[in-house]
DNA sequence: CGGCGCTATCTTGCATTGCATGGTTCCTGG
DNA sequence: CCAGGAACCATGCAATGCAAGATAGCGCCG
């Protein structure tokens, strides 16, 4: 097994990893917000939300997906130490998708809140 | 096209149907907390809070994933006006899935919050 | 100098799940 | 009887997270 790698976790409260489909897209994209960023570096800030943890075998074909949609800019840095990293950067379209989830997620945030709070639509 | 069908919902705010993943499951849960629902009822209180919006297309199938998985418990009551409905009412098994799912979705809903607004990490 | 392990990237195949489309049954109204 | 609507269901597709495995550069230690 690949090192690194990030399995159920379990510990303290399991999250459905449907839940994070067509979010980790929208974080990696957060991420990259304020500096370009390389693939474990963002597997790592992720899972320091452990929530968010997940795997190389994600965030590769991810990353891929951004970069041939024109999300993501790339250039390949040598590393201090270690093969060289391919660091990923927003792109102006990359950055419109990032404003425009931030605009549709509290919406979507708001209308889990609600049914889970008040299925009935009672008047509070 | 079948009547009450629903397309994307771009007006006013479009919200990646991907987001819906795993999520649109818990609210059906939530919804039938205090009882016992049909389909096409269901479909019309997701749709009161727009983002959900969904379609016929989805909301059987998934209905019939809850039966088969044991969430919900199903019966045919006649209608006062049409064909007989289908009413689903949530199991012990359910119950414990949709408070499950209350636990977690805290939790994931303020990690999506912390990366959008706090990517880099910074303290405040 | 040669093997081992670490960092880092990428590929393949699969499972889950929302969605579009279309079809069937039952009831009511003309 | 026929038209139309309400309600239910099945099929096939598409998006995407994930497990598992392959490859390559670099440094350490024997």
């Amino acid at each position: 097994m690949v090192p690194g790698d990030a399995k159920n976790d379990d510990g303290g409260g399991r999250v459905p990893s449907q839940l994070r489909k067509g979010v980790l897209e929208h974080c990696v994209l957060a991420l990259l917000r304020d500096e370009p960023k390389y693939g474990v570096e963002l597997l790592a800030e992720l899972a320091s939300v452990s929530v968010m943890t997940t795997s190389q075998g994600t965030i590769y074909p991810l990353l891929s997906r951004l970069r041939r949609e024109g999300f993501v800019d790339t250039e390949l840095r040598e590393s201090p130490s270690g093969p060289p990293r391919r660091y990923y950067a927003l792109t102006p379209l990359g950055r419109t998708a990032l404003a425009e989830f931030a605009g549709a997620w509290p919406r979507f945030r708001d209308a889990v809140d609600h049914f889970l709070n008040d299925p009935q639509g009672d008047t509070a």
